[in-house]
RNA sequence: GGCCCCAUCGUCUAGGUAGGUCCAGGACACCGGGUUUUCAACCCGGCAACAGGGGUUCGAAUCCCCUUGGGGCUACCA
């Protein structure tokens, strides 16, 4: 009989949770709930540089919508608790005393441009830096006495050098680590907090996580955990997995610098950008948006996006919440996060969270990086909006129009699930926002595209068509699609031409796109007034120009 | 530079832990055709891979080694 499985997602509230974050906490929950064990979620905040005061909201927010619910952590609560690590220091400060006391931890004074130019030195020997253990172990009253002089005060953990160190990884078999590969690292910093490598081994054994899955990146981490671990704890160390990278198609590791990198090059890419305008628009300053230009600054988040918005530039879609904008929902999000690094064995792909649940399996992680493909996902949304009720996709949808501030959230929720009805096949959330956008619109709004204007109705009769059309729809008593398109029809066959011939200029005319609702429905839902009303404008408005 | 991980179609991957049933299967993308009132969706067909070199073996995508390539880490970040 094993034990229960405790499994845990450790994000730093650095920003929104990105698309790497979400794997490795989907893959930690998928575990748990497989094996009906618990989820837990801990904040690690002990950086107070990095922190953003409402990231850990956002990353809830988001693991929330793409269904990821923790069963210990933040709000929830739990035996384990606190959740935030910078709420427990009084339980490292009492683990790093019990180190220090059994002379398995030591003070440092070092200061970090002493500490640059060692490792520098190393460099330059082609060796890999790794710090010099003093001899004797500096006592209280040398920390006195350097606290005088003014000097940072750390503590280092003394890893044991005398043997290799092996890391057992589910996936990936045993690693091993030289004997003396790793060097001395701080567990406590100058400002009294505990590092990452520090904290995690003592949260993990107290919270008692039986697996840890993370990503590769820190399996370097590993060994020095582990030790730490086998000095402080006498009970087995967790299971570790470390899954594989998500890289970008633009090479390397998906990263939230991608979008802001976009912009620069944007930015760059355009001659006649009035920069001052484009500060303003990002609420920082002029000499800000200078030095981000070469490379220097980074705006935040909200900056970047509104300078984007500005610009017309489209960024790729990194965090989760990029995606929820662009009309993703987060049954597609985690059913492609799953297959990235991951598969049930058989030729199965579109799967819902339940379905990827039944099958989830540790032996079924791949080991090699995988490409994040934006157009298999689109793929994968089309299908998922295809499969998924009506009245569930209404509230995706409401909450998508909601958002984007879109005129469509108007509409009762009657109307609305008609419309997801006649938008069959869309890709995204944006798709049916697009299409139905020219019903919710004042008649004065339509903004008329010039392709779509130029190529039907200024070309092939576009505007005697319509014009023969606006007298039929006039004439008509009864304003049912039927009727309406029993005219439509009717009308094709008088001029020998295809419902395209008639029909595109209609839309144009109505909508000021090529792109709509399906043709009788667009007009009989707009109704017959305003379809009139519309009609006789573009019929005023273009008449001169051809 | 050092340490570590990885390597099947353009991409995600099945097959590899019991070597033959794999002249390598699926999906996305792409190409061609069909359907069509727009955008999509949909239907039919097609292209396309075991990184290279050595072993082991009667036999290797599958096991071993080297090379090459990709990635990660190398902080008082996590």
């Amino acid at each position: 009989m094993s034990e229960k499985v405790v499994t845990r997602f450790a994000p730093s509230p650095t920003g929104y949770l990105h698309v790497g974050g979400a794997r490795t906490a989907l893959f930690n929950w998928l575990l748990a709930k497989r094996t009906g064990g618990t989820f837990i979620l801990r904040i690690e905040d002990t950086d107070q540089k990095r922190n953003t005061p409402t990231a850990t909201q956002q990353v809830m927010d988001d693991l929330r919508w793409l269904g990821i619910q923790w069963d210990e952590g933040p709000e929830v609560g739990g035996p384990n608790g606190p959740y935030l690590q910078s709420q427990r220091i009084d339980i490292y400060n009492k683990y790093i005393k019990k180190l220090l006391d059994e002379q398995k931890a030591y003070y440092c004074f070092d200061t970090t441009e002493e500490l640059d130019a060692l490792r520098k030195e190393a460099e330059s020997q082609k060796k890999s830096f790794s710090y010099s253990r003093p001899k004797e172990f500096p006592n209280e009253s040398d920390v006195e006495k350097a606290k005088a002089q003014g000097r940072d005060v750390t503590v280092r953990f003394a890893v044991p050098q005398d043997v290799p160190m092996v890391v057992a990884d589910i996936v990936r078999g045993e690693i091993t680590f030289a004997a003396g590969a790793i060097g001395d690292f701080i567990i406590q910093k100058s400002d009294g907090f505990p590092t990452y490598n520090f904290a995690c081994v003592v949260d993990d054994y107290l919270m008692k996580i039986t697996h840890v899955i993370r990503g590769q990146e820190h399996l370097n981490n590993t060994p020095g955990q582990q030790a730490l671990w086998r000095a402080l704890f006498s009970s087995p160390l967790p299971k570790y997995v470390h899954m594989s990278v998500t890289v970008s198609d633009t090479g390397g590791k998906l990263s939230k610098r991608e979008r802001p990198k976009t912009l620069r090059t944007a930015i760059k890419a355009k001659q006649d950008i009035d920069l001052e305008k484009l500060a303003e628009t990002g609420n920082i300053t002029p000499e800000q948006l200078d030095s981000f230009i070469k490379g220097k600054a980074m705006p935040d988040i909200p900056a970047i996006d509104a300078m984007a918005e500005y610009l017309g530039a489209a960024l790729p879609e990194i965090n989760i919440v990029d995606f929820f904008k662009s009309g993703y929902l987060p049954e597609t999000m985690v059913n492609f996060l799953a297959l990235l690094g991951w598969n049930p064995g058989d030729n199965r792909e579109i799967m819902v969270l339940d379905e990827l649940t039944e099958s989830f399996d540790l032996s079924r992680l791949t080991k090699a990086n995988s490409l994040f493909d934006r157009r298999k996902l689109l793929a994968f949304n089309t299908e998922h909006i295809k499969m998924t009720p009506p009245e569930k996709l209404l509230q995706h949808l409401r909450a998508y129009l909601k958002t984007v501030n879109s005129p469509v959230n108007s509409a009762e929720d009657e109307l609305l699930l008609k419309i997801i009805k006649l938008c069959e096949g869309a890709r995204t959330l944006v798709d049916i926002e697009r299409k139905s956008r020219f019903l919710f619109l004042d008649n004065d709004e339509i903004e008329y595209d010039n392709k779509a204007v130029k190529k039907v109705l200024l070309k092939n009769d576009g505007l005697a068509v319509l014009t023969i059309v606006r007298d039929k729809l006039a004439a008509m008593e009864q304003f049912t699609e039927q009727v309406i398109e029993d005219m439509l029809r009717c009308l094709t066959e008088e001029k020998q031409v295809g419902l395209g011939k008639i029909a595109q200029p209609l839309r144009v005319a109505i909508c000021g796109t090529t792109v709509s609702l399906p043709i009788f429905e667009s007009v009989q839902m707009l109704g017959k007034k305003d379809t009139l009303t519309r009609i006789d404008t573009t019929l005023k408005k273009f008449a001169a120009e051809n």
